[in-house]
DNA sequence: GAGCACTGC
């Protein structure tokens, strides 16, 4: 699957347009546009032909001085693989690292390739980038690209940023958890910095929307520079009404954009999910059988994350010759699967997407409004290659406005209580702090809970068993279900299945693998997915490291899974769930009626006590990945917590 | 007897 290296596509703001919003008085610069790129021209030249390059001066002298500085640039305009060269060029920064940070994995590394190959260097000295388990970094290297992920968490180890004498912010209108949090890093570092005399540090906060003013306040108003860029102008065209029905909308919209534009023009339509997708498929191929004539034929494709990659590159399949192409895809389309040729993009204005609900304390999967970010970054989807047209089902405006939300608070609340009851902080005169475990815990890229029962298992002699199962949970699922093989993947299944719950069942399938060393054609007999399975082993062999630089006795438990389930359920009790008289089960700590997903092999049956991984709230809440548990254990590991939780049930 | 948007540490 091609993943698109560029930043999100920003906008080609025409004055007059919707989406021009400069306004006169605000400070900031507009820099002139030049150039032409080809992938056939020699390296140095292509960077001469970057937009960026004719507002190299400018830009450096700009640089230099600020200590906060905000870019607008739009795709192509060459800012992230450039402003960090043209500081280490200048020597700004150069007592210390020059640090970029990418939401995403895929982006980091392209990026810090595709840099590398530019000042001709091996990526890993100069060059290098770090994400999770995997750090291609040297004691040489300057420019450093890295997750916002990645960054928060060397801030844990050392909150001023002492490596690094730049950070530079990039994709800022992606608004995270992460990014957010770390806006606050470094403006406490640099202030920190200030304050006891350090080398400053220099942020550089980069962004594809105009939507900065928060950004520059926060930053102290600092300056905002606009690049230009190469994208095309895209045409927003706004229904007088929001579509109630936005499904319906898009139908609208598809089959009036087919009657009026010329055949080659393909159509991506942003939708939800699965099944949605799949439903207007049909709908708009029954309706393509019956139009008049005139009406050119249209392939439908689908496009979503679990279909399988021979299905996924149909979207890349020109069609037939008179054959109209209309993609209905979901957000994978925004970023991660980028598809030339589109012309029109309709958006129904919503998305699948996680959601913290601050009743249950938990997070819902649900349809929702996308932000105004997103929604810009699926207009953006048009017209890359030319100028194209925009059909939002829902005005920009009544989108989420994303840039009022800096922090979750009852998110964060909920964040800290489940840390206070792992022993990671502790409150103090209202302050919170790190506890010695909660420094231990940072040690490992994970979660709370799973870093702590990692920390418990060398008083169960099972830091084995619980490095592999942690591991096993860690990656996208080991277990290969294609739903036509269903009776074949349940008969394979079954020898691995234990009584104890999922951990259990897929540390044996672990085992298994590890005693055929990983041979393919055990994984595909047994419907194993090898590509992960061997990824666990790597994040074991990492974890573990982790383990011994820690001097942690790292001992198996051997047949006795007792153990494990015991370290199970001391490092997980937040997570309890109690059978009921009636059958269904209680999630103790937030006293939510759940139910057992039926992927689990405790489904048939009805423990009295189990532990589970995660909720996932769809037509029930249902528990997935379990593991049975006895009640015993849990009031001797956490017994002030229980009897306070159980009281509460009863009463 | 159900279903899975996408990232990230």
């Amino acid at each position: 699957m091609p993943h698109d290296p560029d930043p999100p596509p920003a906008k080609k703001f025409k004055p007059g347009s919707v989406f021009f919003r400069l306004e006169k008085n605000k400070p900031g610069m507009l820099l002139p546009r030049k150039g032409n790129n080809n992938v056939t021209t020699p390296i140095d030249v292509q960077r001469k032909r970057l937009p960026i390059y004719q507002a190299k001066p400018q830009l450096v002298y700009q640089l230099r001085q600020l200590n906060n500085a905000i870019v607008i640039g739009e795709t192509g305009s060459g800012k992230t693989t450039q402003i960090p060269q043209y500081l280490y060029e200048c020597g700004t920064g150069r007592q210390g690292i020059i640090a970029i940070t990418q939401p995403r994995r895929v982006a980091a590394i392209s990026l810090a390739g595709r840099v590398a190959e530019e000042r001709r260097t091996q990526l890993g000295k100069l060059v290098g980038y770090t994400v999770r388990f995997e750090d291609v970094t040297s004691s040489e290297t300057k420019l450093k690209f890295m997750t916002d992920g990645m960054l928060l968490r060397e801030a844990i180890g050392d909150p001023l940023l002492l490596r690094y004498t730049v950070v530079v912010l990039d994709e800022a209108h992606e608004r995270t958890v992460h990014t957010d949090v770390l806006f606050g890093v470094v403006k406490t570092a640099q202030r920190r910095r200030r304050e006891i005399n350090k080398v400053p540090l220099k942020v550089i906060v980069m962004s594809a929307t105009m939507d900065v003013d928060l950004f520059s306040e926060y930053f102290n108003k600092s300056p905002v520079l606009y690049l230009e860029g190469r994208q095309h102008p895209i045409q927003i065209y706004y229904t007088k009404q929001p579509q109630p029905d936005y499904l319906q909308g898009a139908l609208v919209s598809v089959f009036q954009i087919h009657q009026e534009a010329p055949p080659s023009h393909d159509i991506l339509v942003f939708m939800t999910g699965q099944e949605e997708i799949e439903a207007l498929a049909r709908t708009c191929r029954d309706i393509a059988k019956h139009l008049p004539d005139g009406c050119g034929p249209m392939v439908v494709i689908p496009l979503y994350a679990s279909l399988p990659p021979a299905q996924q590159l149909r979207v890349f399949h020109p069609a037939p010759k008179g054959h109209r192409k209309v993609i209905l895809a979901t957000n994978i389309a925004e970023t991660s699967v980028t598809i030339s040729g589109i012309k029109y993009v309709i958006d129904t204005g919503m998305v699948k997407a996680k959601r913290f609900n601050p009743d249950s304390g938990l997070e819902v999967l649900a349809v929702q409004r996308v932000s105004k970010a997103q929604a810009w970054q699926r207009a953006g989807r048009a017209g890359r290659e030319d100028s194209g047209f925009c059909y939002p089902s829902l005005c920009f405006t009544k989108c989420v406005g994303s840039e009022h939300v800096l922090f979750i608070p009852e998110a964060v609340r909920a964040a800290v209580e489940q840390l206070e009851l792992l022993g990671a902080v502790e409150k103090k005169e209202e302050q919170v702090l790190l506890t010695s475990l909660g420094k231990k815990m940072a040690n490992f890229p994970l979660e709370p809970r799973y870093a702590k029962t990692i920390l418990l298992s060398p008083d169960y002699s099972c830091c084995e068993e619980i490095l592999s199962i942690v591991s096993l949970l860690s990656v996208d699922s080991v277990l290969y279900n294609p739903p036509a093989r269903r009776d074949e993947v349940h008969a394979a299944r079954r020898k691995f299945t234990s009584s104890e719950g999922d951990h259990m069942t897929l540390l044996s399938i672990y085992r298994a693998f590890k005693k055929v060393s990983g041979n393919k054609e055990w994984c595909r007999e047994n419907f194993v997915n090898s590509r992960n399975m061997s990824l666990v082993k790597e994040v074991q062999a990492q974890l573990r490291e982790i383990c011994l630089k820690l001097n942690m006795k790292l001992e198996s438990c051997g047949a006795d899974t007792g153990k494990v389930r015991r370290c199970l359920a001391h490092g997980m009790f937040i997570n309890t769930a109690e059978l009921q008289p009636d059958g269904t089960y209680l999630a103790l700590d937030t006293h939510q009626t759940v139910a057992i997903h039926p992927s689990s092999v405790l489904f048939q049956s009805k423990p009295a006590y189990v532990i589970f991984n995660e909720l996932l709230h769809t037509s029930r809440c249902y528990m997935r990945d379990l593991c049975l548990v006895d009640p015993d254990w849990l009031l001797d590991t956490a017994s002030e917590y229980f009897v306070r939780k159980l009281h509460l049930t009863k009463s």
